[in-house]
DNA sequence: CTGAAAGCGCTAACAT
DNA sequence: ATGTTAGCGCTTTCAG
């Protein structure tokens, strides 16, 4: 970054002091400039492709336009990517951009979205988690005694001193069963990661207080992903198909025809995550049974029967929100965000 | 962002002046400290979690650790959030973080990633485009004149004070070709938007080069994807399906009804974009066509037989070493991406 | 080896 | 209605 114009040299070309380039630019209330003056000043400001430094500006008023986000997962992932663009178009409304962060440890031992809060870069930080790993204490620890402004979303966290927005899981598994047992299916095989969460908890839970209010048998299978291979299955979205994403893809059709042998056409499957039902499509395309998902990000949309949209952009949306009504000085606060949004794709092959 | 601890107050509590701590905080090349005093900067620092105001920093030091990502499209889609991604994972390996900027006008008639350099937000700029809109030229003209440094993605466009970045299309269009023409396939339908850009003129001449130098007979047609409704197709990320999108999606299928109808069994369908061969295998589920698509971003990757899976992760790489070089001094460059990346999805459900 | 002091570009209180 | 001036927190030259 070179020298580059300053408020001086547009004082200058207008042949007016600093001062009063300040007030033009910023239309400071309070303060009456003569209009002849104000042209001048924004002429010259124009001619010298003027920009306030926003550095500058920031370090005398102390307000920063910029909010951290932290995502514990990494941006390649639909649902993570989504969210960021809610949050993003909803700051930028305000005036605030988005700056990425990294969730890793720096040098003196803060995490890296920490540090940025306490050198001023950013005025408030959303970290979109997973529950188990949430924040750190140590950070969260460091953020609180400065008392920065604070968002945490999906880790199940009880909080005081930030704000958290969380998904109603049970709910969401309970409306996607209903709406499963209301097509007559008597028989329900629930198939979920093998990861024990919080989540993971209430969506289980939430398919199995459907299923016994109504009677209907339920099966639980688990699929081969959990917390060591969770990764791997998101390289797709980066590296690409690994030979460990294809072997995990094995196993998952493994399962998939496990569970084939068990059920009868017109049981229904419910799927935790949404790509799997693609599995059961391609092991078995002409089985009729009835396929459901409790968690799809507008990927894979034509191979299940219906399933709820994660709002993830309405999320995000929601998270900025938030934080900045924590920035404006309101006290935190808890959110759970409703999963209504239950899609059945319309499209079926047109009978010539 | 209220009062924080400054400089001053790690002096004071050490017991030095602010100069010997900032000389130990940066390690300054140069000043020799005594081992004792250093200790003591150190412990100040941490015991009242000290960090340098980034603002101040810059102010001092010019030095931006910030680069600008500006999407044409947006970071919802996964095409952009992967590239970004890569980008950011670049970047933050030599201290850099991504500042996601959007692409309206400000007040003052620049675009807002324009405003962004002029203000020292950013030391660099990546603009990811889409050909038929790059950078205003009103912005571009604004940076040249400050010589920022810029990288271009995907706008095919000229240019000598800045440095692009662009896919190899037509090269991948002519190696996916000659997959299909290995397994046989003597006619080759190819599916292609209706969008006039040099990018969609590339891939088909690829696809034609190929067909005409083996004999291969080759249609091609036009799927009701134009510069009009491609931003609804890409709401599916966002908030969903929406009845456009719905619209939009029954005419591909229709499209994909009239093609399945021309084509014979052992032809080979070759779409433009990777969600397409959904809807073929939608409609018609028992055909024999051999499916190829010229650009998967890792979505719906068991659809087709084959694919060139974009290489959006390393080339969000690419665009961040590039903009690290322009950054370091050195003279814009122009780099062809190859598209080598056939994916030949193994799975296959086993004969029991 | 450490301290004093100037100044990066801007804002805002105070003067005129 | 406009000018003067004192910092915001830091880096860096220059003295000691």
């Amino acid at each position: 970054m070179r020298k580059r114009t300053t408020l001086k040299d547009v004082a200058q070309e207008a042949g007016v002091t600093a001062a009063t380039v300040s007030y033009v630019i910023n239309n400071t209330p309070g303060q009456s400039i003569r209009p002849e003056t104000r042209k001048r000043v924004l002429q010259a400001a124009r001619r010298l492709n003027y920009m306030p430094n926003a550095h500058a500006r920031t370090l005398r008023s102390r307000n920063v336009p910029c909010v951290g986000v932290v995502l514990r997962r990494n941006l390649s992932v639909p649902r993570f990517s989504q969210m960021a663009f809610g949050i993003q178009t909803r700051l930028e409304e305000d005036g605030y951009n988005v700056l990425l962060l990294g969730n890793r440890t720096d040098a003196l031992g803060h995490a890296d979205y920490a540090s940025a809060y306490l050198a001023g870069r950013v005025g408030g930080i959303i970290f979109i988690g997973i529950e188990n790993e949430g924040p750190d204490a140590e950070s969260l620890k460091v953020l609180s005694d400065e008392s920065a402004p604070l968002v945490v979303f999906d880790c199940q966290q009880q909080a005081d001193t930030y704000s958290t927005v969380d998904l109603d899981y049970s709910g969401g598994a309970r409306l996607i069963t209903s709406r499963v047992l209301e097509r007559g299916c008597r028989r329900v095989v629930y198939l979920r990661p093998r990861i024990d969460t919080a989540q993971e908890r209430l969506r289980e839970q939430g398919v199995r207080d459907m299923c016994e209010t109504s009677g209907a048998e339920l099966l639980v299978r688990e699929a081969p992903v959990d917390l060591h291979n969770i990764d791997v299955w998101d390289e797709r979205y980066t590296v690409g198909n690994t030979e460990d994403g294809l072997k995990l893809s094995e196993e998952l059709m493994e399962t998939a025809r496990g569970v084939l042998e068990e059920a009868r056409d017109g049981d229904a499957v419910i799927t935790s995550w949404a790509t799997w039902t693609h599995f059961f499509r391609k092991v078995a395309p002409e089985r009729r049974l009835v396929y459901a998902e409790l968690a799809n990000n507008g990927e894979n949309w034509l191979a299940a029967d219906f399933y709820t949209r994660l709002p993830n952009y309405e999320t995000g949306i929601a998270c900025a929100e938030e934080i900045l009504s924590l920035m404006r000085g309101n006290a935190p606060s808890a959110r759970i965000i409703k999963l209504t949004n239950v899609i059945e794709p319309r499209l079926e092959p047109r009978q010539h």
